[in-house]
DNA sequence: GCATTTCACTTGACAGCGTTAGGTGAAATG
DNA sequence: CATTTCACCTAACGCTGTCAAGTGAAATGC
């Protein structure tokens, strides 16, 4: 081996630690953040859990919003792909349907993801620590869920008042997330009796659906 | 005047004066609130505004959280009040299309007050601070929303599959909630275009109750 | 082969937060 | 006139995210 390929080597064994340790700092990140929320989830915390101190998270991270926001991305990518799956769904309702369960599924198993991202004020500055901009999960989504209503309403599925795709796209995204989010901050009400989120959603897809058809079957 | 009536009357004036001190806790607290959102209000901006420490508020008040569901329960009389006079509606789909625009009204009126209670995780452990347990504002809310869908499934208004009133409840309470509370999170994000949500309210409303009647009218 | 530079990480701190124990002084009471 | 009450203050605690300045081993340059 001749210098010049230990040059290389060893350069690369010390990328591959700073990797290593960046990946470290994600997992803990993740598993108390999943585990405890997002308030448990201190910059000490983590720390601790891996062997380091607080501030060599900062030469990772830019800070603990940055951190959150990519580990939260990561695991957004899983909405994306179920998504992209539907997206081969030729009917633009049957297809609308099966977008709102998808995102109701992936937001009940991403709990702390999905209230980070969607229940929290958009401080989020959503750049990553070099300052380029990365995409909010919500983008991609969006515009998927206005290709899909748009196209019902060129089709003219739906009925005639309901012309604007933004406000159909809203309507839809917003009632899913309204009942998906006030069960996640509400299901221990001692007062209220819960009935289950999934099938609650099912109902309202299934509501809504037959009251923006023009022509409901039955 | 008598000893008595001296006795009787200073103690009125220090209960006055205390109560007044206690008001002006509450309205430095309400202004910080409303202009600044939660985190900007701390016990040591409420303090300053009033001109005392701290330490004083915590003679009032059992602790911030005690402090800020006080201040929300006061507003959200209003909505109680708004439910009230829309309980009079004898059509009880009619008044169920009412409730959900007067719910959203209040919401986007009240958004510090509404996001405190509705939007963050359910921590108010609901006692004041002699203990006493505080009915929550949704309790009342829930109970009249419950009984106006209640009233329509009896009426045979709604679809057969519809029947169990709350889930016909949490549907509309969600739906309304998530169009309110995303656009609350999310109406700066400059990638989408929102619609007035006030407009996106009403015309999920209609979509819910076309979709959910057994008849639907046209 | 030795001096220099790089850089992942640590030490020790800062400001701000909610909250509390203990003190103070004027007013109410006996 | 002595005692008690109590609204409020002083000073602090532990917690948070974050940063400036070091440290020491590995990589590099001559």
């Amino acid at each position: 081996m001749n210098t010049a390929a230990i040059r290389t080597a060893s350069l690369a064994r010390r990328e591959r630690q700073k990797a290593e340790t960046r990946r470290a700092i994600l997992d803990a990140a993740r598993e108390l953040f999943v585990a405890e929320g997002v308030d448990a989830t201190t910059m000490r915390a983590i720390a601790e859990r891996i062997g380091y101190t607080p501030t060599a998270i900062y030469h990772h991270f830019k800070d603990k919003d940055t951190l959150l926001v990519e580990l939260c991305m990561a695991d957004f990518r899983f909405l994306g792909q179920a998504l992209y799956k539907i997206g081969r769904i030729e009917d633009p309702v049957e297809r609308l349907r099966r977008m709102g369960m998808a995102y109701a599924d992936f937001a009940l198993s991403n709990k702390s993801q999905y209230r980070f991202m969607f229940m929290t004020p958009m401080r989020h500055n959503m750049l990553d620590e070099d300052g380029n901009r990365v995409k909010p999960p919500d983008e991609d989504a969006y515009a998927f869920l206005l290709q899909t209503v748009s196209e019902g309403i060129e089709a003219g599925a739906y009925r005639p008042e309901l012309s604007e795709p933004h406000e159909l796209a809203q309507m839809t995204w917003g009632a899913i997330h309204g009942v998906v989010s006030l069960w996640m901050n509400h299901a221990d009400d001692p007062h209220i009796q819960w009935s289950p989120p999934r099938e609650t959603i099912r109902s309202l897809v299934d509501v809504m659906i037959r009251g923006a058809l023009r022509n409901p079957t039955t």
